[in-house]
DNA sequence: CGAGGTTACTTTACGTCGTAAGGAGTCGCA
DNA sequence: TGCGACTCCTTACGACGTAAAGTAACCTCG
């Protein structure tokens, strides 16, 4: 599934973004749940299953039917949107800037990096239309006040923002579907590459002389770190390094006018 | 939907792509499709609803039954791996170097910024287990050409092929995913927004207060190209500038050892 | 204290999806 | 001529999100 952001009432979601929900004095039974209730189970619900979990299997961890969660939530779409943006909460607002803005930006994208891992769903969730949740605000606004800092202009920041916001978000997809789709199948990494790749190699035994380019990529390689899993090690070695050349590219755009 | 590269059998997956089908000389009532027309009407079905399309959507444009196109391909997903490859193939697999590498990354950049705007639904095939089809090879195959002119070590590049690649496919995202969820609903991207923020600022009077980093970076604009819409030209100005910055980045790492 | 309206939650049901199972008809080859 | 392989169909199953309608609990007002 993907999830678009919010297709209900606007009103009705971002009310529930930014206010929760009523709690008066009000006829009939008392509530025996409430959104944050429903909202967290969601999110346990999604880290076990990934963003194909159901309804029902939220209903059932809070043992109640599916249908008992709509009359909290207007539907599936907008309690994604609320397990996004509660997710977030757990997101640090305020980076140190003693040592400038480059480590602080790093430390954003570590953070974000270790939180896509602990919640792959999220980078389900539709950047295009965000959620517009406190809490997205929030965490965007620790890496703009970061940013700010270096003097350029609010329209150089903008692009600067999204380059970083797309980087971490797809190296971390890189290892977060990686682990997802292992999950699914019950096959680990390692696995799922040897099979395929063994494959490959089979049917097409000179590759490296078809893709030479990406064969010089491949094989330039220093010794792994055994105690991560090849693909994983690979993934963050990939990740620090991508981002030291994005944070140059910035160094660079501070230096000159 | 979600789809993760070839859960099925990864022989079967990895011939379709690389090899076609066979198509001797066999017993049996000659085939009416093939693998190609299916992955064709899949295509076209995609770039009209989305990755949301279904197997009987499919045949019925073939004027077949969703189980007509289980003899020709294994399952949904492995369709959708041979429409991600297919669609590739109309990408460019050789830039000049004439004026350096830079000028040569923009247009691969800008390449596939057009081509994720011709097929959205390309965003959504999982980027962690590549397909591993060959027009897919070819395209990167393309950037590490030009990369490996830098002279930069191949252990480098890939955190640069990385973080171009995401880059690239997070600011495609921006938009593409924008006009999907329009079109979903009916909305366009203005309304959307329109909507959005009004309510937003109608339920949360001091945004700007709570937020003025965000603030700063919104509010920093130059006039507007009033051809594009409003959203667009926004994603384009950041995709644009962004890209500037990332590739600062490696002239930096090129200038220095 | 009792009636009426409101609410929480359930059961049932609909339309969608991917695809498993089995059957009907068609063709190459013995 | 018939066997076996093949294409394609119909039917069916179990999942999904959620609409509709029912039941029982609870507050407020008379």
């Amino acid at each position: 599934m993907v999830v678009y952001a919010g297709q209900g009432d606007p009103r009705r979601s971002i009310e529930l973004l930014w206010r929760g929900s009523a709690v008066e004095n009000r006829p009939g039974p008392k509530p025996g749940l409430s959104v944050d209730l429903i909202v967290d189970a969601g999110i346990a619900v999604a880290d076990e299953q990934g963003m194909a979990f159901s309804m029902r299997a939220v209903g059932e961890r809070l043992g109640r039917t599916a249908m008992a969660l709509y009359t909290y939530v207007p539907g599936k779409n907008e309690l994604v949107d609320l397990m996004y943006d509660r997710a977030m909460a757990s997101l640090p607002t305020v980076y140190v800037l003693d040592d400038g803005w480059r480590p602080a930006v790093t430390a954003w994208a570590h953070d974000m990096w270790e939180f896509y891992g602990r919640h792959p769903w999220v980078l389900q969730v539709s950047q295009a239309r965000p959620v517009l949740g406190p809490h997205e605000f929030a965490v965007i606004e620790a890496l703009a006040a970061i940013l700010v800092s270096t003097g350029l202009p609010g329209r150089r920041l903008r692009g600067i923002v999204g380059a970083i916001n797309y980087f971490v978000r797809g190296a971390a997809q890189t290892i977060a579907e990686a682990r997802a789709a292992g999950g699914a199948t019950g096959e680990a990494d390692e696995e799922w590459w040897y099979a395929r790749s063994a494959v490959l190699v089979e049917l097409e035994p000179d590759l490296a002389k078809k893709f030479p380019m990406l064969h010089v990529l491949e094989n330039d390689r220093e010794p792994v770190d055994p105690s991560l899993p090849y693909l994983e090690n690979d993934a963050l070695e990939n990740f620090r390094s991508g981002l030291g050349v994005l944070l140059d590219g910035i160094e660079a755009a501070v230096a000159k006018p």
